[in-house]
RNA sequence: GCGCCUGUAGCUCAGCGGAUAGAGCGGCUGCCUUCUAAGCAGUUGGUCGCAGGUUCGAGUCCUGCCAGGCGCGCCA
């Protein structure tokens, strides 16, 4: 059963053309989660104005033709004209018991697999990684490893910033301090310290501003000292990127790589055939394309530049030319960019212009997956100050030495302590970004971020150790529970309904690119299993048959929760 | 000025055109001799920014207004 909901639309369909023709065969059920029964169907009083009909009548004649469903124990009618179904208990057993024995867990694997590039993460060589990196980070691997899990080939691109002028004044500084104190600086993650020592003499020194300048020219012409200089800068930049990676679990790797300049060699073409082929005019010196539909400030179209007045390219240019080469090169069908809603504009026109060249067909999709601001307390923009600054690494700290506090007089074995610590520190980190919708902003408050009560990260993990807990109590094998399931209790049913959902939570959480959907099935999982937990003993169950169903039902839970947790990309330790 | 986003409980946020708008936090009341109390049960708390419109039905769609945020030619 791969969609509950799907699979219930298609009975709500098969009687609506029964009874009425096949002419309402493409009518959308409009089947919903009811707060009345397990599901309601409102596909009625959607139907009897072009039927002619009362509503209640069309919902009784499609409710007659439910009941012979064997997944379906009452379709009743009430209201308006909803219908109100209750599925068979049976039935539900039967189908957790099912899922518990597939290996994709109801997960559907895609019946169009697409190669999907999903731009994220991307930090700016020799600049901190802030908390807006954090948030396109973990929901960007998120993304990738739920479309992953449903078939579909992924290209992550981590388009890092490793070009621009201001690697003159970079380079510069590197080669005053020298390489081995900017390794220092660089891989241990004081990155602003570095960085601010470049920007405060480039601003105070006109001969260190001056050898800047000239440093950018060197780069850009390919001078043999400064591309080394370059590529060294890169490389200490990378081991910080990799260490945080490593501690927040992110798929990631160098492998990923798809910096900036990658592109360079072909920014001259790009602009090239976009004024071949018109789309490109000069105006005030710039190459630039004006996709329509696009005003400024005077009103006046709004240009998407390609090339400055002095030659040099932006990160328009660059734009392009990723789109041309992840189409035309890498074969994508689509292309989900996770970065900060500033740039909603930007990534409009750079489609639009991409559409218009031809680079970017209909059959290929691109969409921005919009992540909103991160705003500090007074609900301004997040901007950290020289000094001051919030750095990724001390957050990750915080959050794992706030897990350690919890568990210090639970357990003994300090290797223990510390891995538990860690499993629910980065847990709690990465759900607070994960269980938010990812388009709306979010005030930096680091008590609810690493909050480990309620809605949170922790409390899915405390879940999977309870469920553990029972099985090693009772010396049971979780592998060795296949049911049968049957249902005896109220929260026995909820718990085995609420797993049946799986498949499709993952499923619409991948379309939309907004992981918080699978977040927010978890918790709900989460919640009926605890409810399950203090209502239902499992070991002590009334009967053996029951105990087995039982031992099953928080098997898949287990199961669920784990494989839920791992397309999050949030660490589950065993106790906690 | 134009464009995009946001406005839902004291706070932070969910909410696929459907019935009585939900969760977490906070407040209050209970619950550890019983599979982990990072928990559970209950309770408190809302003119869904305002006004029109479409619809059998609007927090959800459309229009206008109000408030806030972001973006708007050579930074990325």
């Amino acid at each position: 059963m791969a969609d509950l909901q799907a699979a219930l639309a298609a009975h709500v369909s098969a009687a609506l053309t029964a009874e009425f023709g096949a002419e309402y065969a493409g009518a959308d059920p409009l089947i919903r989660p009811s707060a009345f029964a397990d599901f309601q169907a409102n596909v009625a009083m959607a139907l009897a104005k072009r039927l002619g009909l009362p509503p209640r009548d069309v919902a009784t004649r499609i409710a007659s033709h439910l009941d012979q469903a064997p997944m379906c124990e009452r379709a009743e009618v009430s209201g308006p004209g909803f219908i109100n179904i209750t599925l068979s208990d049976a039935w539900i057993g039967e189908a957790a018991a099912f899922q518990l024995g597939d290996p994709r867990l109801g997960i559907p694997v895609s019946d169009r697999p697409q190669r999907v590039v999903v731009d994220y993460s991307s930090p700016n060589v020799a600049k901190e990684m802030h908390v807006g990196h954090l948030r396109t980070t973990i929901v960007g691997d998120s993304v990738v490893r739920m479309l992953e899990r449903l078939g579909h080939t992924v290209i992550r691109a981590n388009h890092i910033g490793d070009w621009g002028t201001n690697f003159g004044m970079l380079l510069e500084h590197l080669i005053d301090i020298g390489e081995q104190a900017a390794y220092a600086q660089l891989a241990a993650g004081e990155i602003n310290d570095f960085y601010q020592g470049a920007k405060v003499k480039f601003d105070a020194d006109p001969a260190f501003a001056d050898r800047s300048r000239r440093r950018v020219v060197a780069l850009q012409a390919g001078d043999q000292e400064t591309l080394r200089l370059w590529r060294t800068l890169i490389d200490d930049s990378k081991q910080y990127y990799n260490a945080i990676y490593a501690k927040l679990g992110v798929t990631l790797t160098d492998a990923d790589l798809a910096p900036e300049s990658f592109y360079n060699p072909l920014l001259e073409d790009v602009c090239r055939d976009l004024e071949r082929a018109g789309i490109a005019v000069i105006s005030d010196g710039a190459l630039c394309a004006f996709p329509p539909g696009f005003t400024g400030r005077d009103g006046n179209p709004l240009p998407l530049i390609l090339r400055k007045s002095d030659g040099g390219y932006g990160y328009g240019t660059t734009d392009m030319a990723a789109i041309r080469y992840r189409v035309g090169d890498l074969g994508a069908d689509r292309i989900i960019y996770v970065v900060g809603s500033e740039q909603a504009q930007h990534f409009a026109m750079v489609f639009a212009v991409a559409r218009q060249a031809g680079w970017l067909p209909d059959s290929v999709i691109a969409e921005h997956a919009a992540i909103g601001m991160v705003t500090g307390t007074d609900r301004k923009r997040f901007r950290s100050r020289s000094g001051e600054s919030v750095k990724l690494i001390g957050l990750i700290d915080e959050a794992v030495s706030r897990a350690e506090k919890v568990i210090e007089d639970r357990y003994d074995d300090p290797e223990l302590r510390a891995q538990i610590a860690h499993a629910v520190g980065i847990g709690a980190l990465k759900y607070a970004d994960l269980s938010v919708a990812r388009e709306s902003s979010y005030m930096l408050d680091f008590d609810r971020m690493l909050s480990l009560t309620g809605n949170s990260g922790p409390y899915l993990q405390y879940a999977t150790a309870r469920i553990r807990s029972i099985f090693r109590k009772g010396s049971v094998d979780p592998a060795g529970e296949t049911g049968p399931i049957m249902l005896t209790a109220p929260a026995e049913r909820a718990l085995a309904l609420r797993l049946l959902g799986f498949g499709a939570a993952v499923a619409e959480s991948a379309q939309t690119a907004e992981p918080h959907r699978l977040a927010a099935f978890l918790f709900d999982l989460a919640s009926d299993f605890t409810t399950f937990f203090e209502q239902c003993p499992v070991l002590k169950a009334e009967s053996p048959q029951i105990r087995s169903s039982r031992l099953a039902l928080a098997a898949l839970t287990l199961d669920v929760v784990l494989a839920g947790l791992d397309l999050l990309g949030i660490p589950v330790p065993d106790r906690m």
